[in-house]
DNA sequence: TTACTTATTGAACATCTGTTCATTAAAATC
DNA sequence: GATTTTAATGAACAGATGTTCAATAAGTAA
């Protein structure tokens, strides 16, 4: 199972294209791995050898987008005119501009019927990202009993409930509405809501 | 289809009880449908009749532990006594020691392969109790441009998180060393960390 | 080009899913 | 207690899952 092996790049080229085919046709909880197989002319079997799920065909180009997310976030940060931002990291902020532009992939990763996988796949990025940041920029003024680990997963995973709710609402909502409300609320608690 | 009609009490009790058979042997995921039925005595037919998947039995034991988790927020709080709780509402703090009561039950909800419709159980629940109280207590207080919606998800998934971290943990940490972490968390980016 | 290695194939298998339907039996209603 | 209503059953169906295996063909390396 080398994976320099041309005949596995083609198989699973060819996985990936039918997934993304059928993606556009319906939600990934409907189509079937036979489905996919028979839409990639590969044999069952096949897909069996390089996957154990669907899901896992899926989590390859889960990596694709979080490499966008990574780089939505180190991408320094232009056009912030607008917002009362002197508060917090504007890098943060980067990332409804990630969500907004993969929205159609979002619905996927938020929609009910999906394994949890996914979420911890974007929870994890957010918080490798933030837990850098906390490390090298706050530790000196941070309580010194605060779990880095805790507080990282704290503050991740409420960026991830703003973006819930703005799911909810089909993303109907524009990022600037978003970033105004988490420098609201960030501003809001820092003085003590 | 009424729900007191004697059999329908008796087969949804025999599914209950298979599944909670069948899950103190193996996790969600590896039980079927038709492993259910046979442990249960009913025919796979009528398990269509009332469920569209095993997930739906599932969701009816989460309704209970939900309101223990209702109960477990309303239920005053005693024992403070250790605590540095001045800061923030006792009754978030409830929170831990219902999970830690069922914490067998969300080791099944925050397993990786689970959909994401239990996560947004807990979800609801909690955004619930804490947008009742932001609404009631903090809304006068708040700038006025932040939405309730956006700050209740904010605040709710921000705990979620915590529990994620602790989840990880396998639970190790012990239910007084979370409320610590909440505490100085809120503590400290009130205080400007 | 040849020889070696290994990914892919097709076929087969037991099991599960989701659905339908006539039949049976249990509960509700009178 | 007799009658009506309806939940539960068993059988059957096409299709999906997950796995195994010998045969083949495509790739790599000499």
């Amino acid at each position: 199972m080398r994976t320099t092996d041309l005949r596995i790049i083609k198989t699973k080229q060819a996985l990936h294209d039918a997934l993304l085919t059928l993606l556009s046709q319906k939600p990934l909880e409907q189509i079937s791995i036979a489905e996919i197989c028979r839409e990639a002319k590969v044999n069952r079997g096949t897909f069996y050898l390089h996957y154990e799920q669907k899901e896992g065909l899926f989590e390859e180009y889960f990596q694709e987008i979080m490499e966008d997310l990574y780089q939505s976030y180190e991408e320094p940060y232009r056009a912030v005119t607008t917002l009362d931002t002197n508060q917090l990291d504007p890098n943060t902020i980067r990332i409804f501009h990630h969500i907004e532009r993969f929205k159609m992939f979002y619905r996927i990763v938020f929609s009910k019927n999906v394994p949890l996988t996914y979420y911890y796949m974007l929870f994890d990025g957010i918080y490798s990202l933030l837990k850098r940041d906390i490390t090298t920029q706050h530790i000196h003024q941070m309580e010194d009993h605060i779990s880095i680990d805790y507080y990282s997963a704290y503050q991740a995973n409420a960026i991830i409930g703003l973006i819930i709710q703005w799911y909810r609402g089909d993303f109907s909502d524009s990022v600037t509405m978003l970033n105004q409300q988490l420098a609201a609320i960030l501003k809001n608690v820092r003085s003590g809501g």
